[in-house]
Order: structure tokens, then sequence, then C-alpha cells
DNA sequence: AGGTTATTGTACAGTGTTGTCCAGTATATA
DNA sequence: TATATACTGGACAACACTGTACAATAACCT
């Protein structure tokens, strides 16, 4: 009840944020190192100059902080994603000159994300975590994934409609131009045994995708 | 020095052959579906009708026992992956009529294989295992993924020469086909929040998806 | 100042795992 | 038959981690 008023102060001692958000940042590394269970509440503690009573202070146990890295870490790249699908719908609606170079900026982009060791990794702790948390994980792919296929799919459409691309289902145009971009990513990469692509392979990449893409889509008039 | 000639019969009680296996058979069933830390040598002795000690025995401890369960299915899915690699070869070489046939038939393979469940696993523990053993998971590789990829390549340069296909960078191209196909198995389905794909749902896909990669690379004569 | 809570360090019980040892028994080869 | 090895079941030490308890101290609020 002390909480149920939003500004209710508490008396005594206030929890220190500067401890609660140290606490969270080296959990955040550890995990995304180590995965959950080679990641100790101890080693936390110690590295978060803080006692291993504090972080069951804060947050209750490991189970809890994890499920709470998790959340934060969703909402951040969340928001990536975010950025990513306004970037596909605000460059140019349906100008057909600029659609190639559209499509592109928004793949490389895309790309460079999605192939980033961060997102690796992030990968297999959501693998991880899905099945005890199927509402967050949900929430995470609506917020993230399936805005940016749902913006892309908008922008393709619109553009058959305006005639720069020959009639088709944008949903699955999408899906397609998407997972070719994602082919740059093997599993010798995944596995740690290849380099990370490069920007330059990146762009190289994309670019021939989209060329293929448009070789298929466009309308014959705008070739 | 007893087993430096290959024939050499040990003197006293053989190792039990059918133990061994049965052991195998159990741990891979269970690090299938749990990962390799929380399955216990315990759990596995037992499911394996044997004991504990047996285990030791045969495989000196967990972490060997997990290293040949890993290089059994290594060997176990490139066999899959070989099959897929010659069925795309041997159908048919040059014939545009049945070009776009063959491509759907091997990509329909290619899909159902890499969208079963098993295959998420197995990717789930490759990832685990390739650090420490690199040398197994690019033996696998090599023997698997990239033979598959090397002989669709080869199947295009083999079209494109003989002119039912634009000419084409062949590697890249396959790498595009191959990208597509993948991009029916979402982060949904990997992370157990969507049902796998049945079998028209991804004939459906790939005929797509073939149908997209023709009309980008067909030479327009045989359109 | 006095009340209240946070933080720390230490200690501790509970749990679960691995790997080893051993004594008794079973099963193969010579 | 003699010998050597495998298998079993039990017991055991070593270890690591979680979560809780407690007493002492620190920091904040009214």
């Amino acid at each position: 009840m002390a909480k149920s008023t939003a500004r209710q102060k508490a008396a005594g001692r206030p929890k220190d944020a500067v401890k609660r958000s140290a606490i969270l940042r080296v959990a955040r590394k550890m995990f995304f190192e180590r995965g959950l269970e080679a990641v100790t509440i101890e080693a936390v503690a110690g590295a978060a100059g803080v006692s291993r009573m504090t972080v069951y202070g804060h947050f209750g146990g490991k189970e809890k902080l994890f499920t709470e890295v998790i959340a934060r870490e969703a909402r951040s790249v969340g928001r990536v994603f975010a950025e990513l699908a306004d970037l596909a719908i605000e460059k140019g609606t349906s100008d057909p000159a600029r659609l190639s170079a559209d499509l592109i900026a928004f793949g490389v982009d895309l790309t460079l994300f999605l192939s980033s060791p961060e997102i690796l990794v992030w990968n297999r702790l959501m693998s991880a975590a899905a099945p005890h948390h199927p509402k967050l994980a949900k929430a995470f792919l609506e917020a993230g994934p399936y805005a940016v296929m749902k913006m892309l799919s908008e922008k393709l459409r619109r553009c058959s409609a305006a005639g720069s691309l020959v009639a088709l289902n944008p949903g699955k145009a999408a899906r397609q131009l998407i997972g070719m971009f994602r082919a740059i990513e093997t599993s010798a990469i995944s596995w740690g045994l290849a380099p990370f692509p490069g920007r330059r392979e990146i762009e190289r990449h994309v670019s021939e995708c989209v060329k293929v893409f448009l070789r298929a889509y466009a309308s014959s008039g705008t070739r």
C-alpha cells in the first residue's frame, strides 16, 4: 500500500538507484556473454561493486533479475526496430525512381542491425526465455520484427498501387526480400567460425538482393 | 597397445555394444529435449536401463558423451544434406522446361528438412558445441550446408551456360534462393510461439519463391 | 534526534551435480 | 578352469550455487 499511490514517499533510506542500474548493466553484460546458468549472483554482485544481498533486495533472485534484463532489452531492441520501420515508411512513399535506393538503404540498416553479434546473442537468450515468458516474447515480436514487416509490406503495397511495382502480395514479397537480406548471415558466422560481415560486404549483398527483387517485381514500364 | 593392432582381441569380458548404443540413443533424445546442462548422467543411465558407472566406463564423463552424440548427429545430419545435394544435381541438368519443377522439388525437400523441430534444436546444440569443437563444426558445415550450396550453385551455373538462365553469379543466386526458402521459419516458430509450417504451406511458399527467382533470372526466351 | 529502511559481511542449511572407490557378481577369452 | 574385464549398486568427498538469517552499520525522512 505504500506503493499504491504513485508518489507516496517511503520512510527510511531509499534504495540506491545507481546501484540498481549498475547491477542491471553488469547482469546484462554477463548474461549476454555467458547465458543464464553460467552466471552466478555472486559474480554479478562482485562486478557491480555491490553485496550479494543487495541484488536480492533489488530483484529478489536470479530468475527475476534475468527477467528484468530481458524485458528491458526487449524494449531497447524494439525501439531500434521501430526506428527501422519509420525509416522504411518515411523515405518517399511511391516515387518509383527512388524505390531502389530506398529499399537498399532500408536493407542495409536492417541487415547491419540483424547481423550484429548482439542480436545473435539476443536470439539465443530469447530462445531460452520465450518458453517461460511467452507474453513478453509476443509483445517483443509485435513491437519489433512484425512492425518492420508490416511497414515494408505497406510500402510495397503502395508502390504496387502507384504502378511502380507489379501487382503483388505485399506480405509475401516483403518476406522474400528480407529473407534474401538475411541470407548473408550463415551458420559459420553464428557459430563463431567466420567473422561478421562488414558494412561494405553488407552493402554489396543488399544491393544485389534489391536488384533481383526489382527484376522480379518492377512493372515493365519502370525498368 | 592392445588396440594398436586393429584386431587384437582383449582378454576378459568385452564391453556391451547394446548398452553402448542404448546410452547414446537415450542421451541424444535427452540432450535434444533439454540441452546439455539440464541432463544428468544419472538420468541418462536410468533411462538407458544401465548403471551410472557403465556410462562412465563407456564414455568417461558427461562432456565426452555429449561430444560423441554431437559427432554422430553431425554425421547423420550431414548424410541428409548430402542426399539433398544429390537430388538437386541429379534431377535433369539443364532442361529449361523442368527447371522450375526441379527447383521446387529441391526447395520443398530442403525447407521441410530445415524447418523441422529436430533441426531447430540441432542448431541450438551446435551453437553451444561449436566454440569447443570448431573442427567438428567445420567438418559438418563442409559435408552439409556447404555441399548443398555448392551443388545448387553448380546446377544454376550449368543452366546459365545452357541459356535457360541469364548470366548470373551462381553462388550468390543460390544464396538468394535459399534465403527466400528459409524465410518461412520465423522467430515466433523457433521460439515455440507458433506451430511449425505444414507440407502444404511449405509447398506454396517454395513455389512462390521459385516463381520470383525465375522472373528475375530466367532468360527472356524461356519465359 | 528518532524512526525506518538499505546495505554489508558472514554464516548456514539445502540442494544437486560430478567423479571416484569398492566389493560383489556376471561374462567373455585362453 | 583360470583369468581378465565389464557391470551393478551403494557410498562418498568435493564442489558450486541458491536463498535465508542475523547483527552491525549507513543513509535517508519527518
